[in-house]
DNA sequence: CAAACAGTTGCACGAATCATAGATTGAGCG
DNA sequence: CGCTCAATCTATGATTCGTGCAACTGTTTG
């Protein structure tokens, strides 16, 4: 915590660019609601275009109210947008920021795979 | 668990894309080691280039055992490189892709920051 | 070799997270 | 109006996670 970093560096390289605290909140909370394969498998399934609830907990395999807290969590974030049509609702990808993130980090974890 | 999603859609628009479940569970892991402020903010300030522990510890106003902790776990997911030069250990992001990664989601972060 | 500095690790505690089951709302249909 | 299906909400329980503090490893210097 001294305010010299007591390292031999004399030319301390680039300054410090530091972004605001609630974009960098803001940042992580989208990143750990994607963080978690249950959700980030409905984000992979909503990526060719919107589907009903039920839709993705058949897809998915999980039960009903697990997969409704998951779409729950990735809306609260804004990550998802939802449309009712009857008696069922329709989710899909907010736009088309979060369908390159998706498929960023999918593409990423394919490649290490090693 | 039905077969047939019991919607009324007689044509199941796309089907379905699924990527391997260890893909997704690295997928989820990487994002899940950015997605915490404290462990952002470390790869923020190294977007610009590699930093020694101290000057992490210093930048960032955490403690040193703090700081190293959440190197230790972004290492662990291959987000960092560590390289040794005398008493210091330098991080740095490990690719471009990561670099990229971190950007993308500061930028979204900010612009929706509303 | 001993001292000082840079980092890491182990441990314990408090906080946040996720899945499950059961009750509840809300929309269509006979 | 009563029934059924779609989806969400609530409460509980287990697990994971992040941090602070202290002890430890490793490296340079006198």
């Amino acid at each position: 915590m001294t305010e010299d970093p007591t390292c031999d560096h004399d030319d301390v390289p680039p300054p410090p660019p530091v972004c605001s605290a609630e974009v960098l909140e803001r940042a992580a909370a989208i990143l750990r609601a994607a963080g978690e394969p249950g959700r980030l498998r409905l984000l992979e399934l909503l990526a060719p275009g919107e589907r009903c609830v039920t839709e993705l907990a058949d897809l998915s395999g999980d039960s009903l109210p697990t997969v409704s807290a998951r779409l729950r969590v990735l809306r609260g974030e804004r990550l998802l947008s939802r449309r009712r049509e009857g008696k069922h609702q329709f989710y899909a990808l907010a736009d088309r920021h979060v369908a390159e993130l998706v498929q960023g980090v999918l593409e990423h974890a394919a490649e290490e795979d090693s």
